[in-house]
DNA sequence: AATAAAAAAGATGTTTTAGTCTTGTTTTTT
DNA sequence: AAAAAACAAGACTAAAACATCTTTTTTATT
């Protein structure tokens, strides 16, 4: 459904709505330290982030990424844009470039509903939004325990 | 979601539902030509279906593919587990290889009841009940429009 | 001013997925 | 028996996705 590089900057954007703001900065390696995501890899997609505005990040030293408030209205839907453009996720599920409703394919009504559901959420719901949710009740970011403010 | 090995997988079979039987084959190139997918590679995908029964083919002049009886009692699951083994469609939509309802990814209840459907509907529903909907409602299987029986 | 710490940018390498080509085998038709 | 029509199998190539490496730029600290 998503690549992989989606994925990871998917879980970057949210780790970074928890645990930075305009004072509290991370830099690449330890993000992809605490994420588990490959680090030059990272690196790059935290650059096209930034690039799009979708995270902040100023150089050198205590330098680093963090999501203004700004950053935080943004919404999931803004990442998978900027990453990898929207086509992939509106694609039908067989692989027909006209399948509708008008002329479905054979799984469209299976999978149509849902994806419209799921993609309402990732258009409707901001950074911020799914930061809160994740922070009251616990959600995971990574296989990694860990806690930035006790390093 | 799926490869584009296991969308023209897929299509091929319900095509070969609709059209064909013990006595009515269909050729690779026929049927790449119908669905428009690329000759050789659904020739391959055709194999690898054929190796593991879920359809069936006859060598030599009028030979063929076809699905019998039995073939039509399988199901999309199936196929998807022969082309691109069932891992892909299980994983967590953030990458997260221990995302479960216990410990969810910040996604995870957006997306496990559309997964757990549609996984239902894929393993539940046969080849043959796939067909007869489309023989009923009209869906496509392909941009072009053909009909097997006035060729 | 020099140094060091960070991101930015661009070139490069690797792996997986997608797709093709060639040769072999089976089977029907003549 | 020969020829032709199909699938089977394996080697090969191309493109996309994934990932790394090297150099440059910026900026805080000393």
């Amino acid at each position: 459904m998503l690549s992989s590089a989606n994925k990871y900057a998917i879980r970057s954007v949210l780790f970074l709505a928890l645990y930075t703001n305009e004072s509290k900065k991370i830099g690449a390696k330890e993000i992809a330290d605490k994420l588990e995501s490959p680090q030059p890899f990272l690196a790059k997609l935290l650059q096209q982030l930034t690039r799009d505005k979708l995270i902040s990040s100023t150089k050198g030293p205590n330098g680093g990424f963090f999501l203004s408030k700004k950053n935080k209205e943004n919404t999931i839907w803004d990442i998978i844009k900027s990453i990898e453009g929207a086509k992939k996720f509106d694609q039908c599920f067989l692989g027909l470039s006209k399948c509708s409703d008008e002329k479905p394919c054979p799984v469209h009504y299976i999978v149509s509903g849902f994806k419209e559901k799921i993609l309402k959420e990732f258009k409707d719901k901001t950074i911020s939004h799914f930061a809160d949710e994740v922070k009251r009740t616990g959600k995971i970011l990574s296989l990694k325990e860990f806690n930035v403010f006790n390093d």
